[in-house]
DNA sequence: TGTACATCAGTGAACGCGCGTTCACTGATGTAC
DNA sequence: TGTACATCAGTGAACGCGCGTTCACTGATGTAC
């Protein structure tokens, strides 16, 4: 039953990618071994042939949910190239989305798992610091330093953790409250969205070349 | 064996507040009822005598931290009738520490918990909807429309939900990599912190109502 | 290039353990008379 | 007010189940000669 290399390093990333989706969808203790290998399409015994415990997947999936996530920044900043809007815009509107709120298995994993990550070891937080670390850098190299209001005496570093920490508070209250009281829910993206795209923090540096050249 | 009514009401409360500890602390799927009702000085056999179910008291436990947690804004707003700072001012401060950061189980239960929310039931975000609409209602009354810069055109209702969204997302991210880099922890409150002392968001009615005296 | 064998990613059964929940039993409280 | 009995919050043992983890086994791959 031996596979080639290839084979058996797809099936590990098969394993982590399938649990990064679980585990953003029902936490790190919400999910067993057995229902997440057989998820991935195997039987749950081999799991120790590609880690050393849950733990370690976890860590795993943590860095690959922070890396890979379908609401990393960079690409709404892909979009952004094509249509003209400013990325960061696009991005707050698109996470702060009721369809973001309502697909916690394939949205932003610091959203999904920040509260969990809070209870788990250093290996696991040492994951989230790099992969909110990363997020901050791309947030700030997209951040001005405001020359008006405000924003004027915050540094490109400061606005992105203000950012980040609206985004992530705003998308966890929502999706608390998503189920019992969906108008509270919709009431906290709608307001949360329109303070970000208001904001001159918001403003792509991609943009006020744009405004310059036309 | 059997006690009075009031013995029997007490123990009751008795198995909520521990459960609301250990809850903030470990989660929901953190703790079992065994232990749960171990630190409560009890068999675990006697919690069906006052619950349905897990679900049951977690539905309480968290009602009850929501109402009677020790960062509830109205405790911080009976110290600023002594001090003469603003309440809203000194809540954020108290709220934003390494103290509250690093004492989940006593601290703000919808920072510990509206993770793990996401994942319940009705019952469970019912409760959580309801202590979140108490905490927007107290901010509003606390907060003024801001006669200047940006703050004027919200509402003490977008007032609330904002800085509530960011004082919720910020914990959560410190606590998210506490153990891992104590330094961005801090550099998340602190960040925070500011932003909130410095916003026209902040200013209590207590405190304008203050200057004009003097 | 062909053969012999060690490797190792799978399978499937089993491990001890803790989970949420149930139950027979206890015995002081609270009630009916 | 005093006695007889139903109530019910406790205890402690047990239930089936799923958990994370271990292990003997399989058999094609990859390697050594």
């Amino acid at each position: 039953m031996k596979l080639t290399r290839e084979q058996a390093a797809d099936n590990r990333r098969r394993i982590i990618e399938t649990a990064s989706r679980l585990f953003r969808e029902h936490g790190f203790d919400g999910v067993g071994l057995a229902d997440l290998m057989k998820a991935a399409g195997f039987t749950h015994g081999g799991f120790y042939n590609h880690f050393a415990s849950k733990e370690a997947l976890a860590a795993e999936a943590a860095s690959s949910g922070l890396n890979f996530s379908g609401l990393k920044l960079s690409d709404a900043l892909l979009d952004e190239r094509k249509t003209g809007r400013s990325g960061l815009t696009r991005f707050v509107e698109r996470y702060l989305s009721s369809d973001h709120r309502d697909s916690r298995e394939s949205g932003c994993t610091i959203a999904a798992l920040a509260g969990d990550a809070a209870r788990e070891g250093k290996e696991i937080q040492k994951r989230f610091a790099q992969g909110i670390e990363e997020e901050l850098d791309i947030f700030a190299s997209y951040l001005t330093k405001g020359s008006k209001g405000e924003a004027s005496s915050l540094s490109a570093r400061e606005h992105s953790i203000l950012l980040l920490a609206e985004l992530v508070g705003a998308i966890i209250l929502a999706r608390a409250v998503a189920q019992a009281k969906p108008s509270l829910s919709a009431e906290i993206l709608r307001t949360s969205r329109r303070d970000l795209a208001k904001k001159p923090s918001a403003v792509s540096r991609t943009s006020r070349v744009r405004r310059k050249r036309g």
